[in-house]
DNA sequence: CTGTTAGCGCCTTCAA
DNA sequence: TTGAAGGCGCTAACAG
């Protein structure tokens, strides 16, 4: 790899020159510009990022913490907040905690000891020790929190509003008709879902319904357990739920499993809405209702409030972005009227 | 953030032992390692790798350039690749081209720039000069082609034998009695699309079967536009075809959404099969039939190339690793025969 | 405008 | 086993 310094020898120019053509930071004149590029091409040369972040003590890089990437909302939330961060050039760094606090710990240092200039973290659903994250924020780590947010720590942060967005969902299985909404959860551990039990048991009150311990059910992020859970709830004796609300996409999917286990139908045999979309939602048949959060969105807000730290142009006190879920109407939360492909009208 | 020089002087030693202990070297004493460790947790320090890069010229770093991460085939081969990397002490930065040919040169400059001791490329859809790439392995940066591999460019690549793999589709679909079989596949400007569309002739022939040019057409990668071009195909004057073959994920959900849209269902109506998994498809009713690529050892394989290269421990010739797919039989491909939610067997 | 130079933080000889 | 010192490639003064 040429250093900036054969460039110049090559461009018959010192060093500094080369780099005020580069930066652009002070003027150069059109021939010794054109020199330099010359030499550039001629070298294929790459400033070395490395050395002027040493030398700069800025890398322009941001980090992003994800669960794992491969669950379909994630990937939209990173795109969101690499473009955010593109728009400013800098570049973003996404890896994967596996929703393990310890493998999260590894990934904070990791991130710092790359001297990102401001960290985005969708927390792990294990517990995390806030001493992890107050000591980020304590080092004076730029920090937002995304998605899932820490229970009584102030800290910048960007997500959905939980609550009304169970409310929307579970408010629309009741306008259908249903009475016995029965609710599947992830980890509890999760303040989201906390907020969004909460908003289902909101919306069942202010509709005079009853909340029901027995049709609360404590799943998690593995659609295997979860469809093993409610497998056993669908199969036991007594009376059936006959709506379910998951309220996020991997319980979501663990429902649907089950269902097609036990052999039972949306919604002739039972009713159906989610929390984040599968992808494919729409292609099912019946296509499945959905709580859907803007994830791209969220990525994009979560990186311009970073950005705005580390430019010092925010305010002192915590940035706190709530913002809207949308509700995609389709037939697995309908009363039994059977659909079929194509049939007009079939879908929202 | 703190120095070295700072835990040195708190722990009352001279950087060089602060290193040793930090790299693991040359040996320390047991006395002066504790010291060095207790500075280190008291003030929180994190090794600056900027520095420490900048003077071995070792990042430690891989970079992986996706098409589009939101493509859940992406993830996991991102996934494979970020496993390999853990194991040896690597990081993975993980960049979206969104199939665009200057973006990409963009993205490997900056790689460069970066410093990264080695790429993984999934070659962007976009016709890509050829001396984009080969500048790339001329200027002796470790290169790996993943997935979608060079025409006429030697180099290390990774991906799935693609005849074999569409032929092992196609041979299933006639084996389930179809014989007007039409396919649908990506830009052909991808050496993949090319060998699959050929795995599909290969089987007819094979098969003894006609290959009717106006059963084989042309898409992209843009699942809105396939759907189109299948409802044109589906709703024109003439014979139709009796199944569908699609090359590809995103390719295939356009084929799904024409499906709906004409009110064609699988198989009664029309059967179907896939290449790549559509995250759920065992969901879907009736459940589809996929050629599933192993996209975690894909990308994991892959990785593991570049860093035998960066170690120098692998031969000079170009490796070339050609992954088998598997067929995953579903309902979609099947004939007529109507299969309900949870009906025995209904499912493989 | 252009050239010179002093570090950025760290690792690695090398000498003690 | 420990400590001292040079320099990785670059940018940002500063001097010319």
């Amino acid at each position: 790899m040429p250093t900036i310094k054969e460039v110049a020898d090559l461009a018959g120019v010192a060093v500094g020159t080369v780099s005020h053509v580069i930066t652009g930071s002070v003027p150069v004149s059109e021939a010794l510009r054109r020199k330099v590029q010359a030499a550039i091409r001629e070298l294929d040369y790459h400033p070395n990022h490395i050395a002027r972040s040493l030398k700069t003590s800025k890398t322009r890089t941001l980090g992003i913490i994800v669960p794992d990437m491969t669950i379909p909302y994630f990937p939209r939330v990173i795109r969101g907040a690499e473009s955010a961060a593109r728009e400013r050039n800098y570049s973003l760094i996404a890896v994967n905690s596996d929703d393990s606090g310890s493998r999260q710990g590894e990934l904070l240092s990791l991130l710092r000891s790359q001297r990102v200039e401001g960290i985005l973290l969708v927390m792990a659903a294990a517990p995390t020790p806030m001493t992890q994250i107050s000591g980020i924020v304590g080092a004076g780590i730029r920090l937002v929190c995304v998605d899932r947010i820490p229970d009584r720590f102030q800290v910048d942060s960007v997500s959905v509003e939980d609550v009304p967005a169970a409310e929307m969902g579970v408010d629309h299985l009741i306008s259908m008709g249903h009475l016995r909404i029965a609710t599947i959860t992830g980890p509890l551990s999760l303040k989201n879902e906390r907020q969004r039990l909460l908003g289902y048991e909101q919306a069942l009150k202010r509709a005079g319904l009853p909340v029901n311990r027995e049709l609360i059910w404590h799943g998690n992020l593995r659609p295997e357990d979860v469809a093993a859970i409610c497998r056993d709830r669908l199969q036991a004796a007594g009376p059936k739920p006959d709506a379910i609300f998951a309220t996020n996409g991997p319980t979501g999917l663990g429902v649907l499993r089950a269902l097609r286990d036990c052999g039972l139908r949306t919604p002739d045999d039972i009713a159906f809405a989610t929390f984040d979309e599968l992808t494919v939602d729409d292609l099912f048949l019946p296509a499945i209702t959905t709580v859907v959060q803007p994830a791209y969105d969220i990525g994009f807000r979560a990186a311009e409030i970073l950005l705005q730290r580390i430019e010092g142009s925010a305010e002192d006190a915590a940035i706190t972005i709530r913002l809207p879920a949308s509700l995609k109407v389709r037939d697995s939360s309908g009363l039994s009227t059977r659909r079929h492909f194509g049939a007009p009208g079939g879908a929202a």
